[in-house]
DNA sequence: GCGGCCGTTTACGTTAACGTAAGCTTTGGC
DNA sequence: GCCAAAGCTTACGTTAACGTAAACGGCCGC
């Protein structure tokens, strides 16, 4: 079977970006989508591509490390040398992502110290202007 | 007390970043030095602002998202209008945040996948060559 | 048959975040 | 006293990742 297909503007509206990205995304060689005619005609392939280029994108990745990272994947690697450097690359990858992780949890805590004060700080003038503290004797 | 200074060399080696960049931030209004004469004098806050700046740029926030965040802490929030403002932005955040953590965390697995890849191929291809299974008969 | 859409190509424009270079003080060390 | 290192300012250059615009072809609903 063929499995299912794609028009630029179904995976544009998908992933919320423009045609205009993914056919840069094209002109980089990120994604090669077949074509009818003139048309671009992407497989689900290339949509899972295009989907994980975006995640990497989401992190702050550069367009060329998504792509480095998704050709992790395809094994272009036959020696042992290449594999030993892969297994490198891998390990300095995964130190960045896990300082990333632990710098979104700083930053998520940080958020909710923010939300505090600021509910508390709502609190407080809500008890002093509208509603007196029932509590009160 | 006066609290510790830094010069513009000490903060650049410090955060592997080059003076240039510093000054720049300076530029964009991000970190406001004090000045002994001519040169910068950092202070202990400025430094952290510095190092947030850089915590947020990790995680792919542009340099005004970063100020924009740090910029939530100090209570320039009066009113409950502007509270009830910053707790929609927070919530905004944070869901970003944890959707990144979501793509740390697939790609660190996708890693995990990669790396047991290769070293199964590794073991497989040494076992091949070099040291025939001891388990054989 | 034609006005809208969707799609295509080509090409120039834009923004962020620095890099790089030149030319000029300032300052600590010998 | 002098030189090298560190700092400063000013200004132009660069790269990534698209945006925007113009100009054109195919299709379809009425």
């Amino acid at each position: 079977m063929t499995g299912k297909t794609y028009s630029i503007s179904d995976l544009a509206s998908e992933f919320g970006v423009t045609t205009r990205t993914i056919r840069f995304y094209e002109e980089k060689g990120l994604v090669v989508p077949l074509r009818q005619g003139q048309k671009r005609l992407y497989s689900g392939a290339d949509r899972v591509r295009i989907k994980l280029i975006l995640r990497g994108k989401r992190i702050g990745m550069t367009l060329q490390e998504c792509v480095d990272f998704i050709d992790m994947y395809d094994p272009e690697h036959n020696n042992a040398e290449q594999l030993q450097a892969l297994i490198e690359d891998v390990k300095g990858r995964r130190e960045r992502l896990l300082q990333q992780k632990k710098d979104i949890d700083d930053m998520l805590a940080g958020l909710d110290e923010v939300q505090a004060l600021c509910e508390a700080s709502l609190a407080d003038s809500r008890g002093r202007t509208a509603t007196p503290d029932p509590r009160k004797p």
